[in-house]
DNA sequence: GACCATATTGCACGCGCGTGCAACCTTCAC
DNA sequence: GTGAAGGTTGCACGCGCGTGCAATATGGTC
């Protein structure tokens, strides 16, 4: 008895038939601030009830050109951050009513490629969580301009064109130096990841100047290729061989918890050194293995749940993209130093 | 002197009235297979590229009604093997044309709205790759069928109506117990995570049902609401600080590698015990941690890469779903056994 | 009971592209 | 040079819903 398709899917006509009243009604009725009378709405449902009736998100986004779509780019899977923050953004946009277009960058040049893919999907928002970029590939993107918005999550980056939501890591930083230099280390050695300019972190600029201006020494730098345990030992392991017992740094201050759990492991199975006695070690992030027996590790800890929630407010365009770079986290100090 | 719309977005007409040609054989040169001769092909893709213009899947998803589109529904973010598989799984679907969108379900009654909402998207499949269902609420989304494939990756349901993507935990499970008898372990407990039926690991029955079939004895097993260390450290620890050390068993084979690190931590930071020697450990899924110096577990791992192929296999309907449940994985041999 | 402000409803048109077919143009053999 | 086979191209119609406005219903006032 019902006049739409008969096939499978049930369109917003089918309803309105059952219901008595036209399409556009039937629409209005599963929007939530349009004006419907609760007779009307009661009918509607009761017949989508019967019908099974959702309203086709892909058709809404076609005609209304939002697609309360966002994409994450990440590249890292391998850092133990990465799912928190994941945890946390999908669930903030969620509730928000948005979907999550979840895309493996698969190397430093394809995020400007999957940038691309997601514009097709017409995603309100591309969002960079990722830690290896192509700058240049980055500029050109942005250049093309079909990414409506581009937001770099818990990282910072200089161009204009995107919006950073991230923590004060220079406060951050400023805090860890200060807990450093009280517990009385004096010869630190920073661990950082790979560098960017298009989504950065301040935390090995804002050591490396500080340590410098309190000491007058600036002190060395390890890098490593990708946030991972597994490089950070070989990074570390390799360097510690390398020198003699007399110059070996008294702290391993690390870009962040990746990096440093795998300094630990290197420090104590590599070597046979304590921590802190021997070596302390710094982090960054508090990821759950951080608090783990084996690491015990002083750590910054991120608002993530507040960064997702102003991810969402930017979305919302509630608010002002540049009271967003600020975030102020928590130093978290454990045994490792 | 182009026709199209000049504000904004750059459609396939503004591209046709460039090349000279219909709007039809600029979409066709988008697509892979389609019939278009060299010349004109290249005649749009020079407009394209002059124009910026890059098919809309919106709009294409809607008028094929195809999304290419995989909704992949996760709960436990702090299981170390959940991004593993979602590393795996959007680089074989992203190679095959497929986007995705992670959806966290909030709780388990949470799935069947997410996979309500999914549907809204006209996702061409749902995965369910979380640990902990509602499985009248799953039955009920399920019976509404508005999800064109449910599929359960690396987890087994007995559901008629899901297709498994999974290794074959009988015969892995087999493996670990035997390797478990040659070592000489004589007093097993087992360590499981949430039990659910319509998305289920056979490890727990296989291992319980077995042991007994071989020894007469059929072990005890311990409880874990979630695939987490931390919760499985306490749980491992209320067991073992309740019962005398002659009753301790010489083995705690656990359900999966998060579990087992958490039960090992317990087992050395809690008790001071030394681990394999007074009591092994094994895992299961050979996540990194688990080779990490902490730990040396001896585990099994998943094919996770043939897995997420044979997923993409279903997808494309390239092949009999029933095959794919029984992939084979390997034990993976280390220090805690 | 007439009238007006407000709440509710209906509709023309468009979002950008896919499907299936018919019309068209090549190319090549004879 | 002619016809057939096959390669290309164009088009009518539809996918399911949103926008903006005009039309209608409702409630309250004097």
């Amino acid at each position: 008895m019902t006049s739409g398709g008969s096939t499978d899917t049930v369109t917003a006509d089918d309803v309105a038939a059952l219901a008595g009243v036209s399409r556009w009604t039937v629409n209005r009725a599963f929007k939530k601030n349009a004006p419907v009378s609760e007779k009307s709405r009661k009918k509607i449902m009761q017949a989508a009830e019967q019908l099974g009736y959702a309203p086709d998100l892909l058709a809404s986004s076609l005609a209304s050109n939002r697609s309360n779509l966002v994409a994450l780019l990440v590249d890292d899977f391998a850092n133990p951050h990465k799912p928190m923050m994941l945890e946390r953004l999908t669930r903030a946009l969620r509730a928000n009513g948005w979907d999550t277009i979840l895309v493996n960058t698969l190397d430093e040049n394809d995020a400007s490629v999957a940038l691309l893919h997601a514009s097709q999907r017409r995603v309100d928002a591309a969002v960079l969580i990722g830690s290896r970029f192509n700058d240049r590939g980055l500029a050109t993107a942005l250049g093309a301009r079909r990414v409506r918005k581009l937001i770099v999550f818990a990282r910072f980056s200089v161009n204009p064109d995107t919006i950073s939501v991230c923590c004060d890591d220079e406060a951050a930083m400023a805090e860890i130096i200060d807990h450093v230099m009280r517990k009385g280390y004096r010869r630190p050695v920073f661990l950082a990841g790979p560098q960017t300019i298009s989504a950065h972190l301040l935390r090995k600029e804002t050591f490396l100047t500080r340590w410098r201006e309190l000491t007058g020494i600036a002190p060395k730098c390890l890098f490593v290729g990708i946030y991972d345990p597994q490089p950070a030992y070989q990074r570390v392991s390799e360097y510690l061989a390398g020198i003699d017992a007399a110059d070996r740094p008294d702290i391993l201050v690390c870009e962040n918890d990746a990096l440093a759990m795998g300094a630990a492991d290197a420090i104590r199975y590599e070597f046979s050194l304590r921590i802190p006695e021997d070596i302390a070690v710094t982090g960054f992030d508090d990821v759950p293995q951080s608090s783990n027996p084996n690491y015990r590790l002083t750590t910054y800890r991120q608002p993530l749940t507040a960064m997702a929630e102003g991810l969402v407010r930017v979305l919302k365009g509630e608010t002002d993209a540049t009271a967003l770079s600020r975030f102020a986290g928590q130093l978290v100090v454990r045994e490792s130093t």
